[in-house]
RNA sequence: GGGCCGGUGGUCUAGGGGUAUGAUACCUCCCUGACACGGAGGUGAUCAGGAGUUCGAAUCUCCUCCGGCCCA
């Protein structure tokens, strides 16, 4: 390549020419094959709603970074990509595009239209991830919906099934009266209403003292099973076992105590029905209270009612709120507000009935999911204890059935005539039980049977992933197994991570992933998070568009795990304009080193020898820099990668070093040779090993510079992760160059502050400094500083120029000061603090120290600012240096 | 209401016992042999509030307020 090949800016359209000749050339495919060590991702699956957001981009940047990173690590990574595809929003969705309610075609008519509409989803999201660079491997996707998937999801219930795990029972769950189905929580919608609170006097048993209740909904007074009252109450203290009356039913109901009871609301004694709200479900599975249903699959009042029995609900109350009041029950009526559950479709208040659902035992298996969790390394570490919390205050098992269509089906059948659960053999599955039949007649003889409606909870999909990335339920699975790496939005350690860990130990006895890397959410600019309702969504393609994927990487990656990040505009900007320096940077270099190479060992090592202090510095940084950003890429601290990246190359690199060398570069003269040559080395070493450690964050940029540095044609992404070569790591060669690039900014300063073009030159300097060590230091780098800012004649020398000094500041060094003086410090303090700094300096110079009382302060404990002055009459000017005992005297002209 | 986390210049952020890091925005200056889509310099924070421990607290402890996620 030449240089005329480069064009001038960096194009970030560029971009998707690399997305395709990585997935042409196969570059993140996994072998599997045992040749190299393993590192395996546990993807999570996304529901595909057809367009990928920026919390995607977040997590997927993250797991990007660490498969690259890994790759160039020499381990060979499975970083499959899943879709979750099972759920509501998609049969709502196909219900709109359709314009029909699901129960009007056939359930498999309905699940086709489902299925098409994911696969569309499915194909937009892929394109989506790949225009971000994610190297996945897609050869190793995996859907949900897909008979393969949906038989290891059966088998899994199986398995569980036969080891006692799952059973059926009772569960309350949401119905809508009118749609005559249950719902889900995510179906239910709260409004505000007013309603009417009513006092009911229950009579108490044995005493002569009445109860009085309040109570919203009086018709499922049939349905009450227990009054509750705060067991602090001093108003009911005395009433704790005792047990009242109902009212019109006669029936004695309990008086209990619970915590959870607001005094205030009300008489504070409230009555527990089956189930008036969810403070109800919860005090009966609390408290094991009976079961009462009042209310009927259509909304109607059961028998159990009595007189009430076939009317609706609002006719109900209606009626027993009158009989409640010619009886003498009902007190008082007040005016409430309450929040109404209604069916999101129809608006009718939905009501919590029960219904026989399916369970996975979850309480069973607590202390193996405790065990687990420990044996994972959780990063951030506090994310375990909120998995640990959620384990230890677990309400009820989990309830895997759904009353919906797309979904993998509950493999299971009821005898006709028994009832009698029947299992297909795990060789038969997927199977459909509303279609397929059981091969073999019940034990009772009768051969009809009915299959199981419901269907899984989409969970039960999702929570097998690293099982089904392995290759299970095939032995060989064993061999992919735990995976690797897990990573997840905090949201759903809750879900995700607890059911996963539940399936994979229950499945397997040991932990389904080695760590897990918990990313935060995602907030819009107006710094709430980024949400539909909230329309303050950014698109990730809306910003690649305008700055290229890259770019909104480097935004993803100025972050650390756990914590929930701001979009912001600027930030992908910023990362855009390093983008381009760095391109700028490259351009420039490769002007020089097009035609340079090193070709042997022996090469090498006298251009090493033949180093200039500056090459010393910038690669005894540039070796730090890679010891760090390996480091912490190994602890996922992505922000610190990033930014140290990001300053190394800007400032030390680009503003510092390539300005001193530039006199190096353009020189002919065969005296300077070898340190032109020393230069074209290190220019070219910092170039590519920078590369390379920018290779995770921004794939794309990296290959495009990268094709102009290796004739071969091959990948950055293939190449070896840098390796920190210790023996140019150097303290005193940074400290040797520190002191000549600080000086270097102290001229070009001077230069800045005096209306001086920065090329322009200077008739000399004199450097004046009073410390031999700095004297020697600054002696080496004279050419360089010299060559850099343009000075004619630069001169050394020890000592003081003739000219007036002024300490204009006294600064305590606390660091010093605190530890040794302690009581005392504060003394100290308030002694530099009330003292003209020239009058400390002038003690200090004279004796070496002042005493405070008993403490002998001296120079080591104070830090001075001078200032100085030239005589008047003289075209020299003095500039005092900002960091270091030195002072400048310039002639400009 | 509960669990976990957080509150640092206008905005975002580092630091987790010794007087606050960087970015961005803003102001001033400079077209320097790759980059004005660049460079140099500057203004700006008593670290949410209060109490305590300490010679010394942004940092540790307690309380209050505010925000986030999940769960009730």
């Amino acid at each position: 390549m030449t240089k005329e090949d480069i064009p001038k800016d960096y194009n970030h359209k560029k971009e998707v020419e690399w997305q395709r000749k990585w997935q042409k050339d196969n570059l993140h495919k996994f072998t599997g094959d045992g040749t190299r060590p393993r590192y395996i991702i546990d993807t999570p699956p996304p529901y595909p709603t057809g367009s990928i957001h920026m919390g995607h981009v977040l997590n997927w940047v993250y797991i990007d970074m660490i498969a690259r990173y890994k790759r160039m690590n020499g381990f060979d990574v499975l970083f499959p990509q899943g879709w979750d595809c099972h759920g509501l929003p998609t049969e709502v969705k196909v219900e709109e595009i359709h314009n029909i309610r699901k129960n009007d075609v056939p359930r498999n008519e309905f699940r086709d239209m489902c299925i098409d509409l994911t696969h569309e989803n499915i194909t937009k999201m892929r394109n989506q991830m790949q225009s971000l660079g994610f190297s996945q491997d897609w050869s190793r996707e995996f859907v949900t919906m897909t008979p393969e998937y949906k038989r290891k999801t059966q088998l899994s219930f199986l398995k569980l099934y036969d080891q006692g795990l799952i059973y059926r029972d009772v569960h309350p769950v949401n119905w809508c009266p009118r749609c005559e189905t249950a719902i889900a929580f995510a179906e239910v919608e709260y409004h505000e209403n007013e309603t009417y609170l009513n006092y009911l006097e229950f009579p108490e048993v044995e005493g002569d003292g009445n109860v009085l209740i309040a109570t919203t909904r009086p018709e499922l007074l049939c349905a009450c099973v227990a009054v509750v009252v705060h067991p602090d109450d001093e108003r009911y203290k005395h009433l704790k076992g005792k047990e009242v009356e109902l009212p019109l039913y006669g029936r004695k109901v309990k008086i209990i105590t619970d915590r959870d009871v607001d005094p205030e609301y009300g008489t504070g004694a409230v009555m527990i029905c089956t189930f008036g709200d969810k403070t109800d479900v919860s005090w009966v599975n609390r408290y094991g209270l009976d079961i009462i249903e009042a209310i009927d699959d259509k909304g109607l009042m059961r028998e159990v009612s009595g007189k009430y029995s076939g009317l609706t609900i609002p006719e109900c109350k209606k009626s027993i709120i009158e009989d409640l009041k010619s009886e003498g029950y009902l007190t008082k009526q007040e005016k409430v507000d309450q929040n109404v559950g209604l069916c999101w479709r129809c608006k009718t208040p939905i009501e919590i009935l029960v219904k026989k659902q399916w369970f996975v035992a979850v309480k069973k298996l607590t202390n193996q999911i405790v065990e687990a969790a420990d044996e994972i390394s959780w990063m951030p570490e506090h994310m375990k204890t909120r998995l640990l919390n959620w384990t230890g205050s677990m309400d009820w098992d989990w309830c895997i059935s759904r009353q919906r269509l797309f979904a993998t089906p509950i493999p299971v059948w009821y005898c006709k005539e028994c009832g009698k659960v029947h299992l297909p053999s795990p060789e038969g599955l997927p199977i459909d039980p509303t279609i397929d039949k059981p091969k073999e007649p019940c034990e009772c003889g009768c051969n009809e049977f009915v299959g199981e409606v419901d269907v899984l909870d989409t969970w039960m999909d999702s929570s097998i992933t690293p099982l089904v990335n392995a290759g299970w339920p095939d032995p060989e699975f064993e061999k992919f197994y735990p995976a690797d790496l897990r990573p997840q939005g905090h949201d759903i350690i809750r879900t995700w991570a607890f059911y996963t860990i539940l399936r994979c130990k229950a499945l397997t006895g040991e932990k389904p992933f080695e760590s897990i890397v918990v990313n935060g959410m995602v907030f819009g600019e107006d710094g709430h998070k980024m949400s539909k309702s909230l329309g303050n969504v950014i698109a990730p393609e809306e910003v690649i568009k305008e700055y290229g994927a890259d770019a909104l990487r480097l935004w993803a990656a100025n972050s650390v795990p756990g914590s929930d990040v701001p979009f912001a505009w600027k930030d992908v900007k910023n990362g855009y304009k390093f983008l381009r320096k760095f391109w700028n940077a490259f351009r420039f270099i490769n002007m020089h080193i097009a035609d340079f190479n090193v070709n042997s060992k022996e090469s090498e090592e006298t251009i090493l020898k033949n180093l200039k202090p500056l090459d010393r510095w910038v690669l005894s940084k540039l070796n730090r820099l890679v010891a760090d950003v390996t480091s912490a890429l190994e602890v996922h601290n992505f922000a610190e990668v990033k930014n140290s990246i990001q300053t190394f190359v800007w400032h030390d690199f680009c503003d510092e070093y390539i300005e001193a060398v530039k006199y190096r570069l353009y020189t002919d003269s065969e005296e300077m040779a070898p340190s032109k040559e020393a230069a074209l080395y290190t220019l070219k070493t910092v170039i590519e090993t920078s590369l390379k450690l920018l290779a995770p964050l921004t794939p794309h940029f990296v290959d495009e510079v990268y094709q102009y540095l290796n004739d071969e044609g091959t990948s950055i992404h293939e190449t070896a992760w840098p390796k920190v070569k210790g023996q140019l790591i150097d303290d005193e060669a940074e400290d040797k160059g520190n002191a000549g690039v600080n000086l270097i900014g102290d001229i070009r300063r001077f230069k800045s502050n005096s209306g001086m073009p920065l090329n322009i030159p200077i008739k000399s300097i004199t450097v004046y400094t009073t410390q031999k060590e700095l004297y020697n230091k600054l002696n080496l780098l004279k050419e360089d500083i010299k060559g850099t800012m343009r000075v004619k004649n630069l001169d050394m020398e020890m000592g003081k120029p003739d000219v007036q000094e002024k300490v204009v500041e006294v600064e305590p060094v606390m660091s010093k000061v605190g530890p040794e003086f302690r009581g005392d410090a504060p003394k100290i303090v308030k002694y530099l603090a009330s003292t003209e700094p020239q009058e400390v300096a002038d003690a200090l110079d004279k004796d070496g120290e002042i005493l405070i009382d008993d403490s002998r302060l001296t120079w080591t404990h104070v830090n001075a600012k001078r200032e100085v002055h030239g005589k008047t009459g003289e075209k020299v000017e003095i500039v005092q240096a900002e960091d270091q005992d030195l002072v400048l005297e310039i002639v400009k002209t």
